[in-house]
DNA sequence: GACATCAGAATGTCCTGACAAACACTGCCA
DNA sequence: TGGCAGTGTTTGTCAGGACATTCTGATGTC
């Protein structure tokens, strides 16, 4: 069954057609207007109501095949997909996690400084030996309690940086806002007991079992713009991963 | 500069025309023909000559855009990205992992059965409670160690697995060549201390930290295919995820 | 009644053509 | 010498058309 799905585009707009096409699809579809399983018209018919070429439609589906919102099928069609299919693949920060979950992070900065790049950092980072880096660490806690302790190295200047703004907000969030877009990211987790420091920051006993994540993000040009290794309370916190197989 | 990059076209094969462009370019870069930061002629001419439409050309480096290989600028042109980014996001299983890694893993059925899905279970994986399903459980082994405890729900008759195959092969590699496609999981992933019976099992001491990872795949049609949950020794294993944003 | 065959429907691939927008560079002018 | 406007290059978007491939369901035959 098809719905009736009314999609208006405004031409003199300067964001692309196609993208005006996915967003409201979209939109129906988060808001149940094209329930799960439901068949789109096929791209022909669609292309002509909305009085678009085809590739412009198609161009609009695969984005959202791409987002995991679509299923096409050569010779049956295009239909929402089953499931609650998550949110795609993002590059989160802890604080845009929790903000999500409606929770109202705190930060606080225990120390942020400029200094010559340790030997390791600075080849993660991709930078000379000795370069200038920007150092920080951080104690993250939600609802009172401490969540995590974040250690992160930057390149020096990328992003106009104090432990005001940092107390304020994330920072993925403050990186965006400078302009810095971060596109792969390569993250390990693992997990390890507790030593007596850590535990005592994060009030758990020595030898609590903590999560640990070492991750490198990079921008558009494969530039790595940020380095963080951050352990996290495992009784408090557990990360979610949604991955998508083309 | 531009390197002359050698590309010769089957037309007669089925392999779609932009995916030979795009793996003999992908190639390329493996091999190092294209280094880091290195330009790809412009679209039009390349498209000029190899005599294809440009179209077809874009549908390549669109598709090596996608997986982080390629960079492109308006005004400016098509890059290979700089810096080590790794493989682009896959849905990986352990095993595969493992055996990418040079091991060999080894893997010891504890049980195989089919019964009814608890509550929960059924929930997951979006069947009727008291549908069949296959439980089973599994330790898999690398360098004659304990590596992971493996506990897994499928629906039934998904696929023919037996004692014997799983003990040779990767689970998702069973269901990959029963023809169940994969598309989508969501995994959660947390840490807590180690339970007598576990660590017991994986030669470990009451109370080591031990990662935990609780996974829900998803096939094309959105229909949920396989619910695992995992614990793995902290100490011999880390996962590693990368992610690309759009 | 079961199986093979065929037609219709839908997406997949590929082509040609055109204009718009962003970026880098050059040369002009103050 | 420094800033600024213009110009060329390159990718981004969009149109319209053609044929191939694959899946579903109906038809027909044994």
């Amino acid at each position: 069954m098809t719905a009736k799905l009314a999609i208006d585009l405004d031409r003199s707009s300067p964001v692309p057609l196609y993208f005006q096409v996915a967003e409201q699809i979209s939109e129906a579809i988060r808001r149940g207007d094209l329930p799960p399983g439901s068949r789109l018209d096929n791209e022909i018919m669609l292309a002509d109501r909305l009085g678009l070429s085809r590739p412009t439609i198609r161009q609009a589906i695969q984005y959202l095949v791409d987002k995991g919102l679509l299923v096409r099928k050569r010779g049956v069609g295009t239909q929402v997909v089953h499931g609650q299919v998550k949110r795609s693949v993002e590059l989160t920060s802890l604080y845009d996690d929790l903000r999500r979950a409606g929770q109202e992070p705190v930060t606080r900065v225990l120390s942020l400084e400029t200094a010559p790049a340790q030997e390791e950092i600075a080849a993660v980072l991709g930078l000379e030996p000795g370069a200038e880096v920007l150092r920080m660490e951080r104690i993250r806690y939600a609802a009172g309690e401490p969540l995590a302790l974040l250690h992160n190295w930057l390149p020096s200047g990328l992003a106009p940086l104090t432990a005001e703004t940092l107390s304020e907000r994330g920072l993925y969030e403050l990186l965006r806002s400078a302009g810095v877009r971060m596109r792969v990211a390569n993250q390990r987790i693992g997990a390890r007991a507790a030593t007596a420091v850590e535990a005592r920051l994060l009030d758990e006993r020595r030898g609590a079992p903590l999560l640990t994540m070492v991750r490198t993000a990079y921008d558009d040009q494969g530039r790595a713009v940020e380095h963080g290794s951050h352990i996290y309370r495992a009784s408090h916190y557990s990360l979610e991963v949604t991955l998508i197989e083309r």
